[in-house]
DNA sequence: GTCTATATCCTGATAGAC
DNA sequence: GTCTATCAGGATATAGAC
């Protein structure tokens, strides 16, 4: 008798997460009812509660459906740049990055393109909790990657390291969470906004320039 | 028989901003209240409507009060880098558009921190007219310096200058947005956190160094 | 201009039938 | 597991006394 009589096992689950993550991505997550989310992932208000406790739980299911798999990539790509004879470069370092983030972009039906402008947004979420969640998925990574740096950059003072890598945190999250803002400063053809490849390329050429900037200027000033 | 008899003209109505700066820097414009910030403010919650009309327009009188004055600021700066014989080096236009902003860093008491953490969060704002609202009022500067970059650097392609622009752009804004957040990623000095001229070195000599990376890998791929 | 009191609506969460 | 109905509280905004 049912409408949905195929509806595979968890299916309600999955309809909610994929609902919340482009709600979240269009209007926040304060300004996100469950009753919009619901509505639009076509399941009885009450399934949300039931499947996942809260509304804060349900944001941080929705960011570890993804983020989880992203940073065991993050990880995996550094090991295997890890285990070459030869040393890596920091250029490589900034792609291992990269690249398991930018995979997302591509994927536009999936829905992985929503959850990365979502994420851009999430790490300037002025809410506590939010915050302090994906703080703690990033920081294990965060620590191995800075470790991976030092090593590729012995010369460079860890403080100015530390910086720059949250300069190069901060180009990532913004490019991530503002592609639509990109036509603001000039229009630009859009379908090259998501090629994942150029976008790499782009960032690793400004992000890698400036990882090794001249020391020159702050070490004199701070001095 | 007033306990504010001294009160000047419009105090209320400044009390109203500096509250709203804070709060909506804190908590975001959706979660924070009007009953929330009348009482942070110490004036009636019926001072927001009669004194801005709504919510909405007092997040925009938030804005104006600093950003007007900021972007002129830039301009000016702008305009007395082109009166010079010589051609303005891309550093020094990277410095005259940092400078206005970074100047407010160091304005503790006066909100001035709280409104550029504030405007840092507000370029990945999901709410739609708030995105607007900031867009309006930088798009006149934005053309001004694209075109004092374009000068600077002839031999860059257009669409190239765009997405450094956009990069550098997210820089700054994650730095405003995120000055706590450095300590994720390492413990630092807090206090040279905010020391405005050493934070206007770092981000020139970073930003400065990824607009002029090298073009080869975008160009030879983008082919 | 400032206040109190309130209208109107929407929020997240839950109780309990099916 | 899914539904309806509802709770208790908070939201913006306003009406009207002072």
């Amino acid at each position: 008798m049912s409408l949905r009589a195929v509806k595979p096992q968890h299916e309600t689950r999955t309809r909610i997460l994929d609902a919340a993550e482009e709600l979240f991505m269009q209007h926040g997550f304060e300004a996100t009812s469950m009753r919009l989310l619901t509505a639009k992932a076509g399941v009885n208000l009450a399934a949300v509660n039931y499947h996942f406790g809260s509304k804060l739980a349900l944001i941080e299911a929705v960011f570890r459906r993804r983020l989880d798999p992203m940073n065991l990539a993050r990880i995996a790509e550094l090991e295997q740049l890890e285990a070459q004879s030869r040393a890596a470069a920091p250029e490589e370092i900034i792609r291992a990055f990269l690249s398991p983030t930018l995979e997302l972009v591509e994927d536009a039906k999936g829905g992985g393109r929503n959850f990365i402008r979502l994420l851009g947004r999430a790490y300037t979420e002025p809410a506590k909790p939010v915050r302090q969640l994906i703080g703690q998925m990033h920081a294990p990574v965060m620590d191995r990657y800075k470790s991976a740096l030092e090593r590729a950059l012995p010369h460079m003072p860890r403080e100015e390291l530390v910086w720059r890598m949250h300069f190069m945190f901060g180009t990532l999250a913004y490019t991530l969470a503002a592609t639509d803002t990109v036509q603001l400063i000039a229009g630009c053809k859009p379908e090259d906004r998501y090629d994942a490849r150029l976008l790499e390329d782009r960032l690793a050429a400004f992000l890698n320039a400036g990882l090794n900037a001249p020391l020159g200027n702050t070490i004199r000033k701070a001095a």
